[in-house]
DNA sequence: GACTCACCTATTGTCAACAATCGTGGCTGA
DNA sequence: TCAGCCACGATTGTTGACAATAGGTGAGTC
């Protein structure tokens, strides 16, 4: 069941892949009938595109996709920031300033390198989502854009010396949560989110088939 | 397929109420497989809550599921809005300014009642998720968070005189999207939406069961 | 040689029967 | 009388086989 879509968000299957139900089904061993049902249950996360009678193919998405990803991202995370900055308790805020400070270790161990790619910064992503104390808008976004962003991860290889710009971002946000300031942690994600968004339009196209 | 949905979201089924398989196969004169996997689409789309070997309910939503609702319209139709200013065709723009004219009148000819309880309400909003040109936000928002809101409706029913103020608020909104003001065009949905949110909070607690 | 049409295969869509699990009711015993 | 246990019924979970549709392949014709 949840081993169909790890195999697809770990990019097992890379994007644009036809999928097979028969043949789906003998690798994991199940019949095809809850197959099926694993399908649609992807299909509505968008993270498989099926046309009746045809069958799914693993979502191919283009940059304009990628930056539609990314403004539904901003909006959302940014409430979620928001809200955080409202709601997270002082235990909760504490364990994240630990959180990031073992991500400095990494980054100072690593070279920089590891941080920003890795699950790092979901990592943290995921904490301001749970923060907001909305389980609806943490569902969406850890349930179905954050498992679309991990497919594509590779494409948004950070540049050197991104992840000490981002820790420094992540740090700022943190920050502003810490003094209880909502509007402030929202624009400081906001920006975040689209200095990653700036990043991708700047990028070539890397379509592949 | 779509005929269930369409059964939940007008309340048809009432919230809490269990979805036996069977009956509904029998109800819709389909076999239990295809059910099943309309079943799970529900589910992702949080329109029904599955607990394993035990069955399907249609989703209750208490107050604070409802505030949580609308924090994530808050986020969402925001932005949404922001990106039609930027982006909606001046054709697009006149259609929706036709579309608030023929509001205007249905609610002089009603007194007023009819408007923001009745679809025209979503009118509006639907055509605004789809000028953003971002098809992943706007089908978040009209296939997920529209259609558990329409199944609440009843509960938002408008207070007499609030037909007229959404109208005008509409009309805000939209004046700031055909002067190209993004900025402006999210503050206004967003108060708009807070606004709702806000009558809600300050409701009696309704429980159904 | 290129195009069209019919067939054929492979894949998806659907179904009815079987297995497993949960909730309920009644029974038994203290 | 009430608590706990057991068995039964009902409902969900799963399976394999059958039907229907789409795309490819080959022969035939212009």
């Amino acid at each position: 069941m949840a081993a169909l879509q790890r195999a697809i968000v770990t990019g097992e299957f890379s994007p644009g892949t036809k999928l097979s139900e028969t043949d789906l089904a003998k690798r994991f061993g199940v019949s095809r009938g809850p197959l099926r049902e694993a399908i649609r249950r992807l299909e509505i996360r968008r993270l498989l595109t099926v046309v009746p009678n045809v069958g799914a193919r693993v979502v191919s998405l283009d940059n304009q996709q990628l930056v539609e990803l990314f403004e539904t991202r901003e909006a959302l995370e940014g409430q979620a920031a928001r809200l955080a900055a409202e709601r997270m308790s002082d235990q909760a805020i504490a364990d994240l300033q630990g959180l990031l400070d073992r991500h400095a270790a990494v980054i100072s161990a690593a070279d920089g390198r590891a941080y920003y790619q890795e699950e790092g910064d979901y990592d943290f992503h995921y904490r301001i989502a749970h923060g907001s104390g909305n389980s609806l808008l943490a569902g969406i976004l850890l349930d179905d854009l954050y498992q679309l962003l991990r497919m594509y991860r590779f494409r948004l290889s950070a540049a050197h010396g991104r992840a000490e710009q981002a820790l420094l971002e992540h740090r700022q946000i943190l920050a502003a949560i810490s003094e209880r300031d909502g509007p402030l942690a929202e624009l400081l994600m906001r920006r975040h989110i689209a200095r990653g968004r700036n990043r991708l339009a700047g990028q070539v196209e890397v379509d592949q088939e």
